[in-house]
DNA sequence: TTTTCTGCAAATGCTTTGCATGGGA
DNA sequence: TCCCATGCAAAGCATTTGCAGAAAA
C-alpha cells in the first residue's frame, strides 16, 4: 500500500523532470534518464559519487563527468538543489527542489528533511531590514542522529 | 566617538582570542597575532585570501598555509566560524563565533549580519522531532544587495 | 633546550573543461 | 543530417600535508 503511493510520487517527480528537460530543448539520453530515476527515487540526498555508483549498475560505461553535467543541468532548470559542505562533497535533493531545512548527522553524514510545524519564513523581514532582494535561503541543523548517538 | 567604541570592541575581541590560545597552550607568534588582528577588526567576513593580503602588508613573508592553519586552529577552539559556499572559497567570521544568520549578495559576494527581531530558534523542535542531538546550525539568505540592484 | 610553528612545495580531492566520437531528434 | 551529449583525460582550484629549518617558551 505504502509502496504503491511511493511509486506514484516517484513517477510524478520523474515526469516533471522529463517535461522540464524537453521544455528546455535538452535531449533525453539513457544516461540522463538513469540519473533522473535515481534522483526521483532517492530520499537520501545522494552525492554525485553515490548517483554514479547506482547509475553504473545499469549503464556501466557512464562517466562521472556526465553525472556532474546532468546534475548541473538540473540545478540550472531548478529541478534539484545542491547542499554543500566545508569538508565533504556536495549532496543533492531532486525530490524537493526548493529551499527547505535539512538536518545533517555529522558522524554518518545522513541528511533528513524534518517536518517542522512552524515554517516561519523570515525572508520578508530580512529583505525589509537589509535592502536585499532575497532569492533563496538555506537552513541547516548539524548534529548527531539517534543511531550514531548509541555508539 | 563611534571609532572609540569600535576600538574597545576590537581590543576585547582580540584579548579573548589571545586568552583562548594561551589557555590551550598554543603559542602566540607574530603571524598568528596578525591574523587575529585582522579577524578582530574585520566585519566583512573575509576569505583566507583576503586575510592573507592584509597580513602580508605587515609580514611580507607570511605564507598562505599559515593563514589556513591559524584559521583552522581558531575554528577548533570555537573562536571563529566558517561560512562555506558551493562555488566560492570559504569565508570567516571571527567577531561572532556562534551561529547567526547571514545575508549574502550573490553578485558582489558581500556578507552581512542582519538584525532580526525574532531570532526564533528552531533547534529544540528539530531535536524533538528528529531524535538528533543538535550541535549547531546555519541560516543563510541569498540574494542581491541594494548597491548591486542599482547596476 | 624542547617543542611547536612556519614556509615551501608537493599532494589531495572534488569538480570542471576541451575535444574527438557517438547518438538523439 | 545536424547538433547536442558522452567519455576520457587533463586541468583547475581551494585546501591540506610533510618536512626541514626557525623561533616561542
Amino acid at each position: 500500500m505504502k509502496k504503491r503511493f511511493e511509486s506514484v510520487r516517484v513517477n510524478q517527480r520523474l515526469e516533471k523532470m522529463l517535461f522540464k528537460l524537453r521544455d528546455h530543448d535538452f535531449r533525453i539520453t539513457p544516461q540522463r534518464l538513469a540519473v533522473l530515476k535515481v534522483l526521483a527515487v532517492s530520499e537520501g540526498h545522494p552525492s554525485v559519487e553515490r548517483i554514479y555508483e547506482i547509475v553504473r549498475a545499469e549503464f556501466p560505461t557512464t562517466s562521472l563527468a556526465t553525472i556532474y553535467k546532468t546534475v548541473a543541468l538540473l540545478k540550472r532548470i531548478n529541478e534539484l538543489i545542491e547542499i554543500s559542505f566545508p569538508d565533504d562533497s556536495n549532496r543533492y535533493d531532486g525530490n524537493k527542489p526548493y529551499p527547505h531545512p535539512h538536518v545533517i548527522c555529522m558522524q554518518c553524514k545522513k541528511i533528513i528533511d524534518p517536518d517542522l510545524s512552524s515554517p516561519k519564513d523570515l525572508t520578508k523581514e530580512v529583505a525589509e531590514k537589509t535592502g536585499f532582494k532575497i532569492l533563496t535561503h538555506r537552513v541547516d541543523f548539524f548534529g548527531v542522529c539517534s543511531e550514531c548517538q548509541k555508539q
